[in-house]
DNA sequence: AAGACAGTCAACCGCCTGTGG
DNA sequence: CCCACAGGCGGTTGACTGTCT
């Protein structure tokens, strides 16, 4: 694009993409993969720079994405998330199967901003609109420009007002995001660690499936302010976000802080059983441990039961005969014992019942909006899960072996 | 009916980081 | 160490759409 090299060489096209490009890519990408991306557009014969392609394809025509609106849920969630990630959508994004960080940014600016703004919270730093100068328009344009950084702002709490006199909270989280030369553990990685954790134990959760989710202070509710009263007792256990950020800041100021105290710390969160005051019966959250496996598109977990077209199983367990799908080729689609007879064109775009039917049940459409009326077949999906797969646990492989070392010297220089 | 306005969303831009020569 | 390149990310833009007047 723009400035890049790869849009210098010839004159590229830019704008909305049509059909036909949509097309040419995922053809190309689901026989051969996308491998450079910029390399793809000159084999797949698109006029676009590589970097479009990729993003074309990561928003909006991989198959393991979700469409549609947000549920309560994953609006709740995004809220969370923000409050401890900030402006960091890509990360946020994880966490949420099927959504793209530009679809969660989308939400977050044209949406959730607003309506946390109604609930009287400041966007930026999740603290009530009163106590962010008077909670005017222009305090509001400030603390904007300040959220970029992506420090973590909580809720407002007896406790964290008391963490907040503490100095550079969230100038030393940057610092240690910033820095990734360092070796000693940081925030971000007992953070990262927290998230991780409550992914990890959502998997064995207890018959709540919200049971294990950590962040009641986080929750705007209307309950919100009575959990400001009924957190001061209990600063580990009724708030351990905050406990965290707390523990956390003592870690940057006393590095002789035991790791495996920290470690130890942060795993308990995880099991301790904290029922979150708005989130009970959640389906969201059920697919946490999916967004996590998100991350690994050839995963297949879905312990809710329900069906996920992100994950592999969809496209490998044969639910769909993708490589039978041509554009008016009919599929019989049963559910709950009756049969659907649709074409592949309704297929696409989702105005089939069962698209219905799942959305209502896991509130995620099917692959159902690819524009345009794009016909094309899908013969080589299956193709592409199962490159995704293998390139996901390579990955899976790298990434644990490099936290796993980062750890060590981390744990080393303590 | 038509213009104004607001909301949504796909796509672009520019910057940063990692990597390889 | 420097440079070029690719990929990734967050911020921003602009087209489109729906609603209101």
């Amino acid at each position: 694009m723009g400035g890049h090299s790869c849009c210098y060489k010839q004159k590229l096209r830019k704008g909305l993409w049509s059909p036909e490009e949509d097309e040419k890519l995922i053809k190309h990408i689901t026989q051969f993969g996308h491998g450079c991306w910029s390399s793809v557009p000159k084999q797949a014969g698109l006029q676009r720079c590589g970097k479009s392609c990729r993003l074309r394809w990561i928003n909006y025509l991989r198959p393991d994405l979700k469409r549609g609106t947000f549920s309560k849920q994953e609006e709740d969630l995004i809220i969370e998330l923000h409050a401890v990630l900030g402006n960091r959508w890509s990360k946020i994004a994880t966490h949420l199967p099927g959504r793209t960080d530009n679809e969660i940014k989308n939400l977050w600016n044209s949406c959730i901003k607003k309506k946390l703004r109604q609930r009287g919270i400041d966007p930026n730093t999740h603290k009530p609109l009163a106590e962010v100068d008077g909670g005017d328009d222009k305090a509001l344009d400030n603390s904007e420009k300040n959220s970029g950084s992506g420090g973590l702002q909580l809720p407002v709490t007896p406790e964290l007002a008391i963490a907040n006199q503490l100095p550079t909270v969230d100038k030393s989280m940057d610092e240690s995001t910033t820095s990734k030369s360092s070796a000693t553990p940081t925030k971000e990685f007992f953070l990262d660690q927290f998230l991780a954790n409550h992914e990890n134990s959502s998997t064995c959760r207890s018959p709540s499936p919200m049971g294990s989710f950590p962040l009641p202070l986080l929750s705007f509710g209307p309950d919100y302010s009575s959990s400001l009263t009924t957190s001061a007792a209990l600063p580990f256990s009724s708030n351990p976000l905050l406990w965290l950020n707390q523990t956390a800041r003592q870690l940057d100021a006393t590095p002789e802080l035991s790791c495996n105290a920290i470690s130890a710390a942060v795993s308990s969160l995880s099991t301790s059983a904290i029922a979150p005051p708005s989130c009970a019966g959640d389906s969201t959250i059920s697919n946490w441990h999916a967004a996590n496996c998100n991350n690994n598109p050839g995963s297949s977990v879905n312990e809710s039961g329900g069906f996920m077209l992100q994950s592999s199983c969809s496209f490998d367990s044969g639910i769909f005969p993708w490589s039978e799908l041509t554009p008016d080729k009919v599929v019989q689609v049963q559910l709950g014992g009756e049969t659907e007879d649709l074409k592949w064109s309704e297929y696409l775009h989702g105005a089939f019942p069962a698209s219905a039917a799942v959305q209502a049940q896991s509130s995620q459409p099917f692959y159902g909006d690819i524009k345009g009326g794009s016909q094309f077949t899908i013969s080589g999906l299956s193709i592409w899960q199962q490159n995704q797969q293998l390139q996901h646990q390579l990955q899976a492989a790298d990434i644990s072996g490099k936290d796993f070392q980062s750890v060590s010297v981390g744990f080393q220089q303590i």
